[in-house]
RNA sequence: UGGGCUAUCGCCAAAUGGUAAGGCAACGGACUCUGACUCCGUCAUUUCCUGGUUCGAAUCCAGGUAGCCCAGCCA
């Protein structure tokens, strides 16, 4: 089921082999420890180390943690769990740039002996307002011609606490009149008297991204820096860096576009509002597509990375169809977990006929399609619940399950047929009435007869009380996601559905993330959060195709 | 109206001058111990537009149009 077809990174990295411009490759996902890891960063985490496995190359995790007002150790143990569980191993490859510090200032002091970065005294604002606009050149600071000896002397002290937060900065020495405002003599070296997550008061000074990411490349023998499109403008600064450094193998930074995902936050801006705001319990509520939600929700690894595989890759800005994320956890669980009968919506089922306190523990197969899964057995008695939707005491057309004078197959166990109901006083259902045919144990009848419909039930007894969340979208589809002043369009009826249900008795005691399919309702997963003793919660991984529609009210029932 | 990038079916996405893959979605039909699944079938005479080059253009050229990104001491 591969593509076939090879992306343009992989292209580029085949030339580049052919060519001998690299003996192996070295691809890094390099996120920054400053919040949780979401389905577009899967894409990078398993397009990177894809690449590396496809070319028998190396894969490099490391935490590009230049910036400590941002970064925290817990994000750190965070997103390295997230890349485990989608499966991308690093092996001994766990780096953190934070570690370069040492390289990175000797890197600075050199490009200063060179002539080509100067220490400046302007303020933030200063800066900016030299900088130009898009439109208009910028001009050049006046302490771009500092001597080299001032500017070593500086940056030393710099780097030796003497300067307060924003009174200096590094800058290479480019060109103020580019077109690319990245070249327009960028800081690359900033002040900030502040512990950082791993290197704790050892610095004052921090490296700016631009200078700081070619050199981890390079020191790591990166070979093919992948990011995302937004990065493009960068490329001639990366390479600036990287040629006045003088490294021997330079790296080469490629652009791809990222992910979005139709009607869902992606962003980590977006997701961190939502968290903060209480719209969601947190980052890893089911509605949300963080790493951890998706995972709490109950999908698996595979099933991302098959997401992941058939989006693609190109530099095409893109929105892929929630439904593509859907196919891809119902097709890695259809054939892989148990089909269980489970009534979200219950009503009760007497079979009139069926002998009082009798119990028939009936041995069924866990999944029809895959033997493999083998079997469980399942009480069957004279009460039972079935779904509410399953009967109807007058049925449209074409309707064929449970309706008075119906004959319908319970799955699994018996033919039945319908006598009819009881209602209270407001003429809804109560019980609904049916007799057995003894003959028919198993599902189908000796005499040969067929019924058109099939229902799922669980015995009344038996049952476990269950609760399932059935997540609404929280996103207002007709609108979009976003609006253009930076809001979201919340679904105004989203909530979380929290539904009593009745489940075979069979899972009891199932455990955390264990998945089900359940009969007619889709794909499930035991919550991982919700640990009362003898509690069941179980979170809608993603719902069935459903193709049976009722017809509509007011009656299209002509002809 | 500076620079960079992009444009192929409702949504992703191949095609590298030789006559528009594939997947998702949708829609038919068959099958079915659920109407799901499975299976079979349909779904771009045309690639943002307009010209040009060529025996031949989604691919090359010229000119438009639309969308995304950039003016952090964020990454």
């Amino acid at each position: 089921m591969e593509t076939g077809s090879k992306n343009f990174i992989e292209q580029i990295i085949e030339k580049d082999l052919a060519e001998g411009t690299y003996d192996k490759i070295c691809t890094r996902f390099p996120p920054e420890p400053n919040g949780y890891l979401h389905i577009g960063h899967a894409k990078a985490v398993l397009l990177n180390y894809g690449l590396a496995k496809k070319y028998h190359g190396q894969f490099n995790m490391r935490f590009d943690d230049t910036n400590p007002t941002k970064e925290r150790s817990e994000f750190v143990e965070s997103i390295k769990e997230d890349i485990r569980w989608l499966g991308a191993d690093w092996g001994d490859h766990l780096y953190f740039a934070s570690n370069y510090f040492p390289q990175m200032y000797e890197a600075a002091v050199k490009l200063i002996k060179k002539g080509k970065a100067f220490v400046c005294d302007l303020s933030a604002e200063e800066i900016r307002e030299y900088r130009g606009t898009l439109t208009e050149p910028g001009k050049e600071s006046p302490y771009r011609d500092r001597s080299v000896e001032e500017n070593l002397d500086l940056f030393e002290r710099m780097k030796n606490g003497e300067f307060p937060d924003g009174s200096k900065v590094l800058r290479a020495k480019i060109d103020m009149s580019s077109p690319n405002i990245n070249m327009r003599d960028p800081v690359i070296y900033r002040v900030a008297h502040m512990s950082h997550q791993n290197t704790g008061d050892a610095w004052c000074i921090y490296p700016m991204y631009d200078f700081a990411h070619p050199i981890e490349d390079a020191i790591e023998g990166v070979t093919h820096s992948v990011c995302t499109l937004e990065f493009e403008d960068h490329r001639p600064l990366y390479d600036w860096v990287v040629r006045e450094l003088e490294y021997p193998h330079p790296p080469k930074q490629i652009e791809f576009a990222k992910l979005y995902l139709t009607n869902v936050v992606t962003g980590k801006r977006y997701i961190k509002k939502l968290v903060e705001e209480g719209t969601v319990d947190g980052w890893d509520d089911p509605r949300l597509v963080s790493i951890a939600a998706l995972r709490r929700r109950g999908f698996t690894p595979e099933s991302i990375q098959r997401f992941v595989e058939l989006c693609g890759v190109s530099k095409a800005q893109s929105s892929v169809d929630y439904a593509m994320l859907e196919y891809c956890i119902r097709e890695d669980l259809k054939l892989k977990r148990s089909r269980v009968m489970a009534v979200l919506n219950p009503v009760k089922l007497i079979i009139d006929n069926y002998p009082e306190g009798q119990v028939e523990e009936l041995t069924v197969s866990n999944n029809l399609e895959n033997e493999s899964l083998g079997t469980r057995t399942v009480p069957f008695s004279r009460e039972l619940y079935i779904e509410r939707e399953d009967f109807m005491e007058e049925p449209p057309r074409k309707y064929f399950r449970m309706f008075p004078g119906n004959e319908v197959r319970l799955m699994n166990a018996y033919f039945v047929k319908c006598t009819g109901c009881e209602k209270d006083e407001n003429g809804n259902v109560t019980v609904v009435h049916g007799t057995y045919d003894p003959d028919s144990k198993g599902g189908n009848s000796p005499d040969g007869r067929k019924v058109k419909g099939t229902i799922h039930w669980v015995s009344a007894a038996q049952a476990l009380k269950a609760e399932c969340r059935l997540y609404e979208n929280l996103i207002d589809e007709s609108k979009g996601v976003y609006n253009e002043d930076g809001s979201m369009n919340l679904n105004p009826d989203s909530l979380t559905v929290l539904k009593e249900c009745y489940v075979e008795p069979s899972l009891q005691g199932a455990r955390a993330y264990d998945s089900f399919q359940f009969v007619r309702n889709g794909f499930f997963c035991v919550d991982s959060h919700d640990s009362r003793p003898g509690s069941l919660v179980f979170n809608r991984i993603v719902s069935l195709k459903s193709s049976f529609k009722l017809p509509a009210a007011g009656g299209s029932d002509k002809a």
